[in-house]
DNA sequence: GCCGTTTTCGGCCCGACTGTTTTCAGTCG
């Protein structure tokens, strides 16, 4: 919804990478991507601030607010467009590629003219870099690597982008008259960690009008394919959504067919067919008579199959439709079960929002108890300090019981160092409410030191919850080599949770291995991780990984109840 | 380009890691 912000922070990015690029003053393009950080965080649309307001925003002065009021005022920048003009689009594109910096594209675009991934790989291929300086034959391989991760997501794209446009959408659409229904489908639905393309649905009796709205929208790039019942677009950015329009009569129908998965829906029409039934987007038919069996709703779908409905998160056949078969679905955990956050930040290190915002934020949520987990001193760049911990823990404990029943715990995020210790001593530990210890560096080290490490911070008694435990990045860095059997057994045997991640680029842990981690008797916590009021939001996201991989309240350690999450936070003995 | 309980100038997140180098540049968090 904060749609002026993003497009904000798109272009302050664009235009830091491209003075990077070009090799100017690096405090520059650093002081460039400061204030697209703090503008995406920024509850204010800011397309209807003036001067004064955007430069109260840190990080955003004179110079910038002006760049922006001319971007709202003209659709452009001037300075922005020269730089553009010197360098390719795809040059920029270059520094997507991990372990591939700004330094590194200029060279190849200086000597070698290339401006494409494409043509970055070609060249490897053809061994046009070697000679270059600084490029030798590792340089090769981690750039084809980098390459090769980055074409696995293809031209899918991260949850909240695919949701945010999505909502958008559905947003716009069901304001046409006419329009009786509107909601998004496909692999969104399902929460799957990335999109490929968006589908939505709309019932109407005439679907004309929905169309037209549909291919008029700003973001339309180019009409793929226009029909009565089906509407194809590609966005200004790239990415194709579909419309489908349909009568009211058979939205249930539709809305299961299109949400899919395909090997789900494959297997529930084959559970029609053996009851010589035909199950279509149209509806439930008799295969004999032809006639329409059921279609309204969802539910009334799955019941004609013997099943009982099944949450959309859940439907990729991994064993949901036996269990609704046998009426044994999983009671799945929803945003509305959750407490409390206890994965979060200020700006005291790296968060955008100031401690009083984001529990202002938190409170709104109706959350019964946040977590502050700022991060620790060993992350040298956030230049954490007793002092600072100490004094920011005074505060909150003034703070607490100011924000109506929301209890405040003091936390904070520590490094999971090498060897498997943590930034402070047992002593100065104990006197945090809740420690989430996670990876921050040494991501190469090999399966037998990672896993030693890892367990090691499960048996600290004072990490309570193992954060993103893969460490992965989706479409950038590969997760950690770790023995995870290994991993889950500690954290089972010693109570520490693992943290499901919430931020898009890290959903971690992942669908399948919080599966894997449920059957070692692991606890979990949904945390949003969140650097902005805006990521407090962010928590669906982890709930929707959290149902993937199956789990109830009672896996979640943030559903709990104050009482027995401060049990649990003790450690002393193994999970209840 | 931003910012100021030392400042309107001179700092700015700083250290580890990697690969390419024989002393360092680039990238990352």
């Amino acid at each position: 919804m904060a749609r002026p912000n993003d497009e904000v922070e798109s272009l302050l990015r664009e235009y830091a990478d491209l003075l990077a690029i070009t090799g100017g003053d690096a405090f520059k393009a650093r002081a460039y991507e400061r204030a697209a950080r703090a503008i995406a965080g920024c509850h204010d649309d800011v397309s209807t601030l003036g001067a004064r307001e955007l430069k109260a925003i840190p990080g955003v002065g004179k110079s910038i607010a002006d760049k922006i009021e001319e971007y709202f005022r003209d659709g452009r920048v001037a300075a922005f467009e020269e730089v553009r003009a010197r360098i390719p689009a795809g040059v920029r594109q270059l520094i997507e590629i991990p372990t591939l910096g700004p330094k590194k594209a200029a060279l190849l675009h200086d000597q070698l003219g290339i401006s494409s991934v494409d043509e970055l790989a070609d060249a490897i291929k053809a061994e046009r870099l070697r000679g270059l300086k600084g490029f030798g034959p590792k340089t090769e391989e981690n750039i084809l690597h980098g390459i090769d991760l980055m074409r696995q997501t293809g031209g899918r794209v991260l949850l909240d982008v695919a949701m945010n446009l999505a909502e958008e959408i559905v947003a716009t659409l069901s304001a046409v008259t006419g329009c009786l229904r509107c909601t998004y489908a496909g692999s969104l639905r399902r929460y799957r960690e990335t999109i490929g393309d968006v589908d939505i649905l709309a019932a109407a009796t005439d679907s004309a009008p929905i169309m037209a709205a549909f291919r008029n929208l700003d973001l339309v790039d180019e009409v793929i394919a226009s029909g009565e019942k089906k509407t194809s677009i590609r966005t200004t950015k790239g990415l194709q959504v579909d419309l489908r329009v349909v009568p009211l009569e058979a939205w249930g129908a539709a809305l299961q067919y299109f949400t899919g998965s395909q090997a789900h829906n494959v297997r529930t029409r084959e559970i029609a067919v053996h009851a010589k039934l035909k199950l279509s987007e149209y509806g439930l038919f008799d295969v004999e008579t032809g006639k329409l069996v059921v279609s309204e709703t969802e539910e009334e779908v799955y019941r004609r199959l013997g099943l009982a409905w099944i949450p959309p998160t859940l439907r990729e056949d991994r064993g949901e439709i036996d269990a609704a078969a046998r009426d044994q679905l999983p009671g799945l955990v929803t945003e509305r079960d959750l407490r409390g956050d206890l994965h979060t930040h200020t700006d005291l290190t790296d968060g955008v929002a100031t401690l009083e915002d984001m529990l202002e934020t938190a409170a709104q949520r109706g959350y019964a108890y946040y977590a502050v987990t700022d991060h620790a001193p060993n992350l040298v760049m956030q230049r954490m300090s007793d002092e600072k911990m100490l004094f920011q823990r005074a505060r909150l404990r003034e703070l607490d019981g100011k924000y109506g029943r929301m209890r405040l715990l003091h936390g904070t995020e520590l490094n999971i160092d090498a060897d498997g210790d943590v930034d402070w001593p047992p002593d100065f530990l104990e006197g945090f409410d809740v420690c989430v210890a996670s990876v921050h560096s040494s991501f190469g080290q090999s399966r037998r030191d990672m896993t030693r490490r890892l367990v090691r911070a499960c048996e600290n008694p004072h990490v309570n919850i193992i954060g993103h435990p893969t460490t992965r990045l989706i479409g950038r860095r590969d997760p950690v080599d770790a023995d995870l059997a290994e991993v889950f057994r500690a954290c089972a045997r010693t109570g520490t949770a693992l943290e499901v991640n919430s931020l898009p680029d890290r959903l971690d842990l992942r669908d399948e291995h919080i599966l894997w981690a449920k059957e070692f008797g692991v606890k979990f916590a949904i945390n949003s991780d969140a650097h902005s009021t805006q990521n407090l939001h962010g928590i669906s996201y982890g709930v929707g990984t959290a149902q993937r991989g199956w789990l109830t309240p009672d896996d979640v350690i943030n559903t709990w109840p104050l009482t027995r999450l401060r049990k649990f936070l003790l450690k002393a003995s193994p999970t209840p």
